[in-house]
DNA sequence: AGGAGTAGGTTTCGAAACGCAACGGACTGC
DNA sequence: GCAGTCCGTTGCGTTTCGAAACCTACTCCT
């Protein structure tokens, strides 16, 4: 795992430089859909096949994919989420959101369903301790433990 | 407003295509924190002055953001996030927390509170018939209104 | 054995995007 | 005048991308 990010201080900068660019977020998005392969990737996506190996290699070193092999002689693998991919789930669902809202004129390609009840879900900011929902006017921010303008040390 | 956007019938395309650069997504991160003149986001972000030029006239085009005069002779600009923008909030809260899980060893370097109690907030998709929250292994999609795999037509 | 098919890459090379630094224009303030 | 601020634009070298050809390494069919 050759973490590359932290780009200093900023966990959105941090995000964007492991999976912010033209590719990254399509291929996980089809890793979600259950497409695995290679082959299948590239024909879906349309990426560059060179390109793809890169990015499939890069998720791989910072721990959002791992390989599975399906066969030996010759040794083909499969590219799986890790915890850390799957973790990547709720910013797929707000990009998602987004682009549902604000071109999807015809109303959503695809609908996101809880498995269970089949209703279709939602997403949401909220307060634990109001109990509601907060919009983002109404999101401060605030410098974390993380943070580095005024250390402790 | 030159849209550009849908890409085959994905939401998640969508929104790459028009916020899914190197660049974009901390423009806005910017705006969303009042960083908002050309100067400062150029200084702040250490983007090429160029395609900072670039990159406010898509956003500008894309409806994404508003250029507004805060003096004349010279007209100085300042760059201000429409609804559209503004709706993308969601996603950066989400990019952001995935930084802060895996990138943020010391913490979180800045925190999330309500304005009105500065309580720490969550994000989560969840089912409004059960309500629940509904982690990623029980989400499930199917084809929306706007899909055009077996369409009606 | 010979040839086609499948799967997953690697190589090559021209096109597009990026990064940097210098320049320009329109003012303000001394 | 002359320096300083703000917002761009221009030119140019470097990096990254994209498309297509090529290379392995097997399987299946005849």
């Amino acid at each position: 795992m050759s973490d590359t990010p932290p780009t200093e201080g900023c966990s959105i900068a941090a995000t964007l430089a492991a999976v912010g660019d033209r590719w990254t977020l399509l291929i996980l998005r089809d890793l979600f859909r259950g497409v695995r392969r290679f082959e299948r990737l590239h024909h879906d996506l349309g990426i560059a096949r060179n390109l793809l190996t890169d990015r499939l290699q890069k998720l791989v070193d910072m721990g959002i994919v791992h390989r599975v092999p399906y066969q030996d002689r010759p040794v083909r693998n499969e590219y799986r989420l890790t915890a850390k991919g799957v973790d990547l789930s709720p910013a797929l669902v707000a990009l998602m959101g987004w682009g549902d809202r604000w071109y999807a004129a015809d109303g959503p390609p695809t609908v996101l369903v809880h498995d269970s009840c089949g209703t279709p879900l939602d997403q949401a900011v909220s307060c634990p301790h109001c109990h509601e929902a907060v919009g983002p006017t109404h999101i401060r921010s605030r410098p974390g433990p993380g943070s580095t303008v005024g250390a402790l040390l």
